[in-house]
DNA sequence: GGCATGTTCAACCAAATGGTTGACGATTGC
DNA sequence: GCAATCGTCAACCATTTGGTTGAACATGCC
């Protein structure tokens, strides 16, 4: 009886997907170039693909050898929507806001900085 | 290293944890209260507050016996800011939000019946 | 004091999760 | 054809999760 909202929260609670997300908010990615940053097997990766794309959160095409990720929004507007409804109530913090967004920055390069080592 | 998002994601994958959080959304209630509509036992409840208190979507607040649960809305609203990143390329889909509602209309529906025999 | 109520704790269990390695199946290029 | 590349599958493992039951702990009431 797993929703579509269990599925696509479950996929959201791992730090490793929700960087994956990240990168292909740039652009399209195939697996191995998704998986490179990471200090992780592919066959990892291609799982938490997989379950980014159970819950609706990405596309997979396979194109000859290579298989294409890019986002797919609908799941992630899905639960978006649920959580509006809570946040009616009181307007947007923006101290919450802007502290989030530092946060979220220093993980994003924590992440990307030792792999690629520009 | 599990961070703030994880959390509020975790708690929010289980259906359980999210009908706790639309109960609250009405109004704050104690631990007992809670439980009630549900199949499953007190400690079982306990512990699903808990881990919605340990993700700061809700506060547990003692007087006396009562332990009393409100909703926290910073945790939801960050993880809302997390997810407004990547619905800024498409405007919302009615069709997704119309049949998003309907469906958690029935899952409540299916949740609160059986217990409250109206 | 003593009993009932509200809640958590501890131990346990089955199932799910996140990772590994090694083998395998397709596809492409020489 | 053959070798290299891309990706998944299968088996395995440790840890976490979501539930149970029974005991314990606080508090309120008579």
């Amino acid at each position: 009886m797993t929703d579509a909202l269990d599925l696509t929260f479950a996929a959201l609670a791992d730090p490793t997907r929700r960087a994956i997300l990240a990168m292909l908010l740039e652009d399209d990615m195939a697996v191995t170039d998704v998986a490179q940053p990471f200090a992780m097997s592919l066959a990892a990766i291609s799982k938490h693909l997989k379950v980014l794309a159970d819950a609706g959160l990405i596309q997979q095409e396979r194109r000859g050898r290579v298989t294409w990720c890019k986002l797919d929004p609908d799941a992630m507007r899905a639960a978006s929507v649920w959580m509006q409804g809570f946040g009616q109530f009181d307007p947007v913090d923006l101290d919450v806001l802007e502290a989030f967004i530092e946060a979220e920055t220093r993980a994003v390069q924590a992440l990307e900085g030792p792999a690629s080592e520009v």
